[in-house]
DNA sequence: AAAAAAG
């Protein structure tokens, strides 16, 4: 039930999302709801109290899906472990998996909505975008015999529990990096992916390890007498948020499959994350620091690790996670490339994340897809020249003038980006004192005060969150209408990043950025980032960037990718500075003819992060 | 230069 302005936008957004999703195809049986999240009936084998060598880990073709993984949180009754190789395969359910003890261990449903109702749930975190604006988004793979793309979900045999719970995402079609990234990932091949956050990724990597760990065979998790755990999947990310958000998604596409996802991350108290490591976990989602110390402790053993994807990885090298990342992926016990499988993500693709790639990945498929944030129009930009003593104030006319036509009387949700954590901190206190109800995020508060803000934004209780670029990237924080660059990043790529948390959901946003002397290196890649958006650049700005003409780095030359694939470059020996790629990459353009036909409207879901 | 992340 809507609770706020920002909730009730999302619900009358899903009541159309929700029609075009019943269309989907691929639909399963009903299931009344006091037959589910039980073992299956009859034609399945009884449960196993001793999964024998060869005992059913694998189900009849076709069939295999039928059972969910129910077996979690087996610490402690998972009989016959020792047996060898007894678990997985959805068959290892033990009647009452989900009444045992207490009632800690049954699974809270992360959609939120009534877990007998079959009805489509309403998704408040609905973060589809209209996908018609993007469908000119070229795609690049290179590689040995890379897997073909696919148009739907429904060609992929990600099984009945996955199925589902992509429909109750009410993800409708594959993104891009989706249609080709699963493919590849249900190869067993290696991937380095360059995509941003926006075009999918999340669902990407975690649908084949969810349907990996499904089908694999795994030996059982750790006995409750092993105070390590031993997950089978790992997935780093740069920052707490970024974390604690995919491990939301995650445990959404995992519902109800038996594959627990657990989160561990720095800035919050250890011992509720070691609690939950000790009942167990095949997916592990963690920052560098917070793991790192975990495996200092021996809580977490990477031996088992058969997925390893790491999300952002520019960033994180960025950030100076190199050593840690190294650390955690050649020196602990995590098996080898080739061994296991790894996913790499980033958004651009130079020689550092190269060397990573070489080093973690074995006969990898280089994957591109095109930015998302640079050919929509969904995102209104304006750049406005305001020098740094009037930034105050002409923030403050625009949000008297947003509040003016704010709807429902309320102000619209917008986010301001600062550059410093103490600006971040000054301009909240002064718009506070000013009469307009904000809140900040930056890395000098604390974790509780991060997530509280970000609570208090997204409720519409601040509608006005005031930011450093802790919440740049991969922060999906729905419904935002208006991205002010209150000081404009350094960087291009942040831009694009900081303006990419609007314009989301099909609907249309704004982003206005204040821009003076100071910011005259970013005068020409952002000119051409507006040319390339289709967005008016103001006589001024553009002056400024013919002047300016020495700074700033260039805008990938044309192309539309945040990097290539420098095994292709015959150019090799130029030491691979010319990462960016200079277009002229005719091959593999764009999506198959007809891939991204269909009859949906706009406002559509899809499956975009 | 600032930001983030392990206390």
């Amino acid at each position: 039930m809507p609770t706020s302005w920002a909730d009730s936008v999302a619900a009358a957004d899903n009541a159309a999302a929700a029609a075009g999703a019943s269309s989907g195809g691929g639909r399963s049986a009903y299931v009344p709801p006091h037959l589910r999240n039980r073992p299956p009936p009859s034609s399945e084998p009884p449960v196993l109290a001793h999964g024998g060598p060869s005992s059913g880990n694998i189900a009849p073709a076709g069939n295999r899906w039928a059972a969910p993984r129910n077996d979690y949180g087996r610490s402690g009754y998972s009989s016959g472990g020792g047996g060898g190789g007894g678990r997985g395969g959805g068959w290892n359910n033990r009647s009452g998996g989900w009444d045992r003890g207490s009632g800690r261990d049954r699974e809270v449903n992360p959609f939120g909505d009534d877990e007998g109702a079959d009805v489509e749930p309403v998704e408040q975190e609905n973060t589809g975008i209209n996908f018609d604006a993007y469908e000119d988004i070229p795609v690049e793979t290179s590689g040995d015999n890379v897997p073909p793309p696919v148009n739907t979900f429904a060609e992929i045999d990600l099984g009945d529990a996955l199925n589902k719970n992509i429909r109750r995402c009410k993800y409708v079609k594959p993104t891009p990096v989706q249609r080709y990234a699963i493919p590849i990932s249900l190869a067993n091949r290696d991937l380095m992916a360059c995509a941003q956050t926006g075009s999918g990724k999340t669902a990407a990597f975690c649908f084949p390890i969810i349907s990996g760990i499904m089908t694999g065979q795994f030996p059982p998790r750790a006995p409750h007498m092993s105070r390590t755990a031993c997950p089978l999947a790992l997935i780093l990310s740069p920052t707490r948020e970024l974390s604690i958000q995919i491990h939301n998604e995650a445990r959404k596409f995992a519902y109800q499959t038996g594959v627990k996802v657990v989160v561990a991350y720095g800035g919050a108290p250890i011992n509720q994350q070691l609690r939950e490591l000790e009942r167990g976990v095949d997916i592990l989602v963690a920052t560098p620091g917070r793991l790192v110390d975990l495996l200092e402790r021996a809580r977490v053993s990477l031996q088992m690790i058969k997925y390893l994807a790491l999300d952002e990885a520019d960033r994180m090298l960025d950030m100076g996670f190199e050593p840690q990342i190294r650390n955690i992926v050649q020196q602990m016990d995590m098996p080898p490339p080739g061994v296991r499988q790894t996913m790499l993500f980033s958004a651009t693709f130079p020689k550092e994340i190269q060397r990573l790639a070489s080093d973690f990945l074995a006969g990898y498929i280089f994957l591109a897809v095109g930015r998302v944030g640079s050919s929509t129009d969904l995102i209104v930009q304006r750049v406005e020249y305001v020098q740094e003593t009037d930034k105050r104030s002409h923030l403050m006319d625009l949000l008297h003038a947003q509040r003016a036509n704010g709807t429902h009387g309320k102000q619209a949700l917008t986010l301001v980006f600062v550059e410093t954590k103490k600006g971040a901190d000054s301009l909240e206190y002064w718009l506070c004192s000013n009469g307009f109800p904000a809140t900040t995020i930056h890395g000098d508060r604390s974790q509780q005060e991060r997530e509280q803000a970000l609570r208090s934004f997204k409720s519409g209780h601040t509608p006005i969150l005031v930011a450093t670029d802790v919440a740049a990237r991969g922060l999906d924080i729905p419904h935002v209408a208006h991205v002010v660059n209150f000081d404009l990043p350094n960087d291009i790529d942040d831009y694009v990043h900081r303006i990419g948390r609007t314009g989301r959901a099909g609907k249309s946003g704004l982003a206005t950025a204040f821009f003076n002397e100071n910011n005259s290196s970013m005068a020409r890649s952002l000119s051409e980032l507006m040319q390339e958006a289709n967005q008016e650049v103001p006589a001024w700005l553009a002056r400024f960037a013919t002047r300016a003409s020495f700074g700033g780095k260039n805008r990938r030359g044309g192309g539309r990718f945040g990097g290539r694939d420098f095994r292709r470059d015959n150019s090799y020996s130029r030491g691979g500075s010319d990462y960016y790629g200079a277009g002229n990459m005719s091959s593999g353009y764009g999506a198959p003819s007809g891939g991204y036909g269909g009859a949906y409207g706009s406002g559509v879901t899809s499956a975009w992060d």
